[in-house]
DNA sequence: TGATGGATTACA
DNA sequence: GTAATCCATCAA
């Protein structure tokens, strides 16, 4: 199946189908293997989509292939795909990944990290891809882009990987769903972590 | 206009 | 365990 047919259908199955997809941006390609799907206006609380359209969402409105890109906690980029039809607002974040190509550059890029947690985490891809806010709207379907998604490489046998699924990240209460994917056995899979209760300030 | 807290990460 | 650090969103 077509990516762009993949991405417009239900967004926890475009997620699955995103799992060994390739990734491409800046000199740097990773093979996703950890990802999240996120629901569309007042159907996924805890969706940046949810209460209807913003300045920052903006993006989610848009056809599916688009890269949602948002900044969070002050310093972290973190990157979406916008999935379903033209203004359906569902989206796939992209958690993390393994390194097929341009492994130097992505070691400059994260020079504390070894080669496992080059991207493993949703803002540790973005870095290792120098991915940030100005790729906000690119078409990650379309051959000139910066930022290029696709399909898994079909010589190589994805058959018999098995996709786990799992609570998501940093979701509380009845917004929670199982919709944390992610492929068995991979390294590059980041360690699950409850979300946390917010630490009172001075 | 001010308050709130976040689809995280690094480090002690 | 907790600091870092900006800004989207919302209540008033």
């Amino acid at each position: 199946m077509p990516l762009a047919q993949l991405l417009s259908g239900p967004v926890d199955v475009a997620a699955r189908g995103l799992l060994g997809c390739v990734l491409s941006a800046h000199g740097v390609t990773v093979r996703l293997t950890e990802v999240e799907a996120y629901d569309g206006v007042g159907l996924d609380a805890a969706s940046h989509a949810h209460r209807g359209r913003t300045p920052r969402n903006a993006v989610m409105f848009g056809r599916a292939g688009l890269a949602y890109v948002y900044f969070t906690y002050g310093m972290h980029w973190c990157l979406n795909v916008v999935c379903g039809e033209d203004g359906e607002a569902s989206a796939v974040l992209l958690r993390a990944g393994s390194i097929v190509d341009g492994l130097e550059l992505a070691r400059s890029r994260r020079p504390s990290a070894t080669d496992r947690d080059l991207a493993r985490g949703p803002a540790r891809l973005t870095q290792a891809l120098a991915i940030t806010g100005a790729q906000n709207g690119t078409d990650l379907l379309a051959k000139d882009s910066a930022v290029r998604l696709r399909p898994a490489d079909p010589g190589t046998d994805h058959g018999s990987v098995e996709v786990r699924s799992g609570p998501r990240v940093g979701v509380v209460g009845e917004a929670q769903r199982e919709w944390r994917f992610w492929l068995a056995g991979e390294p590059s899979v980041s360690t699950y972590r409850a979300a946390v209760v917010r630490r009172q300030r001075g």
